[in-house]
DNA sequence: TTGAAAGCGTTACCAT
DNA sequence: ATGGTAACGCTTTCAA
């Protein structure tokens, strides 16, 4: 392996000159940055990232907390994180808490403290207090990207706000009998999106003079399939909502499927909305209420490289827009155009 | 930030030492053993990073090069990866080459190269030569998974096999008019992937005397919504196949929508197959041939940490195994029933 | 079993 | 503009 000795050594001139030359430093004569590049790049000299990070006390890469990159969210994030990273030339070491989560300890333990990172962005998660102690020992910046969590850093939609806005759509439209497929608090995941969602829903409906039945109400995961299987179990009750209003996109799509198979026209027979503006939500037509998980991301990874730049940290809470995308799966319940 | 210097201290014997305790070697005995485990946990002192990996010349750490992390074979892979070494403290750099992958040449020149990692895993790539040769100049182990590359290291299954046994299951059932989703070779990703599958179909077919009809073979990209309009289009042509081999799980749910919206019933008037046992595959109740994605990742995962501790590397072509599995989107063609 | 000390490859300060 | 040279924090001989 060439270092830089090397090429000090085949341009004739010091290591600190080569330092400074290869990073673009001033005070090098245009003349000799040129031999260092040249030679530096003939000899195909890399800087060794343990030495410089040694040297400097700057890693140049951020760890990335996440529960898994399986869902549309967490990778559609890490996408976004990533992009703003790359950018910068940082590198991102990803910090994955497996499927199961079992190896959470050994993650938080070993790995991430393994001053390996500059900064930390964590996804969405539901952090032990000994989790965020440990966050907080590293003494670097921090943030969570997807729901709050007390005394740290975050940054999202205001679930709250989004979950109302979802129904009130449904409301506005003229239903009145409007069902909701809530989340399922995830063990490790941060408990309080599925929460959220359901209370937006729950004072949407207040507001408007109804109340959510408890039987409308069907838990699921976040997944397409576990959704389906609710959406089954909500749809066959009678009577039945002429409304849904999905905790997430891949839900929204897992009641799409079931009304298919009960036979069920969406929208004339029941209408679907849900939240992300997943990927697949165009190709089913589906009314969501769309936040940009990319930008989440990206503005994320910007936060943090500000802060290593030296910049104050930007206080409160950080939310981001949400907007209504209205496609093919809501509609005004037909029972009206019947009785009319 | 508390360093080895201050364990030493305050448990009063000699840096050397205690970096023999903290990793367990032997020659501590076991009296200062426990002192220093006790103080180093007390005082919350965690490794350098870069200061072991500079004096080792190890960072343990694995380059992972992905196009990116949003489609399921991709985060499906990166999960087992990702979960192999989790096992044995390594960390994952994750090397995104971006949606759009015009970060590439940054990312191979910047970042990968900054000696970050012991060895290297990329996911279905298409180097090109001057890839290939940074690759091989870092020195250290290296394979693909996912699609075969001359001149490096790869694993995955046998892409003609696979698309032939998809492909004759449907003959086997009686289908005489087989068409094909074929998947679209995409810029930087490995074209040979979307080939074979093709190349196995035809070449299942004429084994079994029957020729492809150009009509019937409708290329896309490999995402859900691309396939549904391939669906469309060649299902709306007359004559109609009573089956269609999709080059991917992804692309089967494509074709299985298009079909419902055509009033298709599947598999009475249409059969489809796909490859992969994609995460939705169940929920479709689609028939495909399963590829263990999560365990290639760990495959390949584990084969590097075998070089990296020493071991010769496995050569040669490295297949790994698929099977079919029946569910409920493929039958004997219709035409069959009605004639008889 | 333990300790002293020489690296590991860079960076950054201080001279020049 | 350039060079010499301490750090940086850890590992690993080699002695004791």
């Amino acid at each position: 392996m060439t270092s830089i000795d090397d090429v000090a050594r085949a341009s004739g001139v010091s290591t600190a000159t080569v330092s400074r030359a290869l990073r673009g430093l001033p005070n090098v004569s245009p003349a000799t940055r040129e031999t260092v590049l040249a030679t530096a790049e003939q000899l195909g000299y890399v800087v060794s990232s343990s030495a410089s990070g040694l040297a400097t006390g700057r890693t140049l890469a951020m760890g990335v907390v996440v529960p898994n990159v399986s869902r549309w969210f967490y990778a559609t994030v890490l996408e976004g994180i990533d992009a703003a990273l790359r950018r910068v030339g940082y590198d991102t070491i990803l910090f994955n808490l497996g499927l199961k989560g079992e190896d959470r300890e050994r993650v938080f333990h070993r790995s991430i403290l393994r001053k390996r990172t500059d900064a930390v962005i964590a996804l969405c998660l539901d952090f032990t207090p000994a989790e965020r102690e440990q966050l907080a020992s590293l003494g670097h910046p921090t943030i969570v990207v997807g729901g709050p969590v007390p005394g740290l850093r975050h940054l999202g939609v205001d679930e709250l706000a989004v979950a109302r806005a979802a129904t009130a759509h449904l409301i506005a439209l003229g239903h009145r009998q409007i069902g909701h497929l809530a989340g399922i608090p995830e063990p490790g995941l941060n408990k309080r999106v599925p929460q959220r969602r359901r209370r937006g829903y729950e004072l949407a409906l207040s507001s408007a003079g109804l109340s959510a039945r408890p039987e409308w109400i069907e838990p699921s995961d976040f997944q397409i399939s576990g959704a389906r299987e609710a959406a089954l179990r909500l749809l066959r009750r009678e009577p039945r909502p002429t409304a849904l209003f999905a905790a997430s996109d891949e839900m929204a799509i897992g009641a799409i499927l079931a009304a298919r198979e009960l036979g069920l026209d969406v929208p004339r027979e029941l209408s679907v909305i849900g939240i992300d503006n997943h990927a697949l939500a165009e190709t089913f037509g589906l009314t969501t209420i769309a936040q940009d998980a990319f930008g989440q991301g990206r503005l994320a990874a910007e936060l943090m490289l500000e802060e290593l730049a030296g910049a104050p940290p930007r206080v409160g809470q950080l939310h981001v827009p949400a907007t209504l995308i209205e496609r093919a799966t809501t509609a005004p319940p037909a029972s009206r155009a019947q009785v009319e």
